[in-house]
DNA sequence: TTCAACTGCTGCACTTTTTGCATCACAGAT
DNA sequence: ATCTGTGATGCAAAAAGTGCAGCAGTTGAA
């Protein structure tokens, strides 16, 4: 829509922080966008940015000002959807912000399905921690957010939970495999390869041995859920995930997943959400429901 | 704001039904407005307006697609006021849709003590019944409602609820002048003057009359209740009115107001609200809160 | 029917707005 | 001091929007 490119160039300086970097990306003049702010900000009867050295950076009128504008744009693009949908195409563009676990598998089965009944839609799955993909919901970066154990949920409004039991993962010769469940000792007196400190998993496991005579020694901590599953294949350590995280139970290559007493280790959680108070697009909301269905298939969801 | 004139002439367009007819209430040729809906028709790749022989209507795209745009402009109105609120001065416009016995009293008085602070906020007061007054929130023509004993409150979030008993109101020379409290039955042994079937006070006097003996039979009719005020003082009637469109019972001019007994005739109720869903305005929520707080003092509010 | 009055739509000339180039003034880093 | 980055501005070209006159179509009354 044409009549919204001022709001989108405000959108683009406000989230790039330069004029002339935002001219760039936008494929004009530094001029025109110059000029475009500074009609903005006439009408409107105040500056919305600072002029710092090195760029700009939005004031607090700025600050209520992008709230609307990027309301607007989300808003007008469940608008087109909608319309869209009307003559019976589903259109559209949906926005996931995640966390690592449900790169894998999860997401590109969930997602191939989906385009195979709505070839129309297009996906952008971008990888965030909890806190960063609550923010890509505020900003209108992402329409929907799967994450684990958020911390915070100011402005995240809940569309499903679902419980992820913490699972010991080991190469199919490890002495643990083939066992049904485990308990976290057993585990911790074999070499294990943890994530990184700030994921869901580790907190759970610091949470479990806290005050207990256990303790994690990791051999191999990594940030890359990916790197630790081949871990496991490539020697003989102990590494934890979450089910949705994991291939499939039967004809998984080589590894096997045995879930940890949960007397031990504390169940997680796994969360869906969208940003508080917006109205999704038609495509958004109903991938929102299809993965609802399907997690509701595999696991006990509320 | 210059770049939203395409939006507000579409506007302007669905409610006057019209392209030429809205070309002229906007000071532009039609040409030009004829352009700017076919170029955003283009945009939007399906027609908003189907073509009568008489003019134009919305289709349902247009439906889906002028609910968005009325958001957007009285979001932008908020934000205007919420960015003139930063730097001290609170300016904007409150649209006020109300009923009749707000009018005589009650909103000149508040409209003029907010005013007094804020000068810059100006007010627009539309008199419209229960169901109109709804609309008007829905289409974006009124930021509050007031209203007495609404039907129906799909769109309607309320912000205060007031209780308003029915009122004998009477000539001051009139035999039942004087009285504290009144049954029905004896108002209704004089002649009667009355408000027209669909107002609330109307219709909380037929719910009483139903099923018992008494009956209405009022010798006038109207739908003013100015009319009706004056009619007690003109000849020796009864009228019925609810406290709030009633002047101040000290020093009130040449009338009397006697409540019936709330055995005889429910006590209404009086509601203010706005669109459910939406944000209002700095000005809109102030004023409500001062209207609040001045009924808080005067009657019982939940 | 016939005609007037209304509708939305369109070709062309004109006006207004927007854009891009070259350049300036300023602030921090080198 | 120099250099590199920033946003702002004068001026001319390009683009977008506007208005006039006139088109085709429908409705409703004579």
């Amino acid at each position: 829509m044409r009549y919204l490119t001022s709001v989108r160039y405000i959108d683009a300086v406000a989230r790039i922080g330069s004029i002339r970097g935002a001219a760039e990306a936008l494929a004009i003049t530094s001029t025109a966008l110059n000029r475009r702010i500074l009609a903005i900000e006439d009408e409107l009867g105040v500056p919305i940015f600072e002029r710092l050295p090195r760029g700009v950076r939005l004031n607090s009128a700025g600050e209520i000002l992008i709230h609307y504008i990027r309301h607007q744009l989300s808003d007008l693009e469940r608008v087109r959807s909608q319309i869209a949908d009307l003559s019976g195409v589903r259109r559209g563009h949906v926005a996931i912000a995640c966390s690592q676990a449900l790169l894998p598998y999860f997401l590109p089965e969930q997602i191939a399905a989906y385009r195979s009944e709505h070839p129309q839609v297009t996906f952008g799955v971008h990888l965030r921690d909890r806190a960063d993909a609550e923010a890509a919901l505020v900003d209108h970066a992402a329409d929907l957010a799967i994450v684990f154990e958020p911390v915070r949920l100011a402005d995240f409004h809940t569309l499903l939970r679902v419980p992820q039991p913490v699972c010991a993962v080991v190469g199919e010769r490890h002495p643990l495999a083939g066992r049904d469940i485990l308990r976290l000792g057993e585990c911790l007196s074999y070499p294990i390869a943890l994530p990184t400190a700030h994921y869901g998993v580790r907190h759970l496991l610091e949470v479990a041995v806290q005050g207990s005579a256990l303790r994690l020694e990791p051999t191999v901590e990594s940030d890359s859920f990916e790197f630790l599953r081949h871990a496991v294949l490539a020697e003989s350590v102990v590494t934890f995930q979450i089910p949705i995280g994991l291939p499939d139970p039967d004809g998984q290559g080589g590894t096997c997943r045995i879930p940890v007493d949960p007397r031990d280790v504390p169940t997680g959680v796994l969360y869906m959400g969208q940003l508080k108070g917006r109205v999704l697009p038609v495509a958004a909301a109903r991938f929102a429901a299809q993965i609802s269905s399907a997690l509701a298939d595999r696991y006990e969801v509320s």
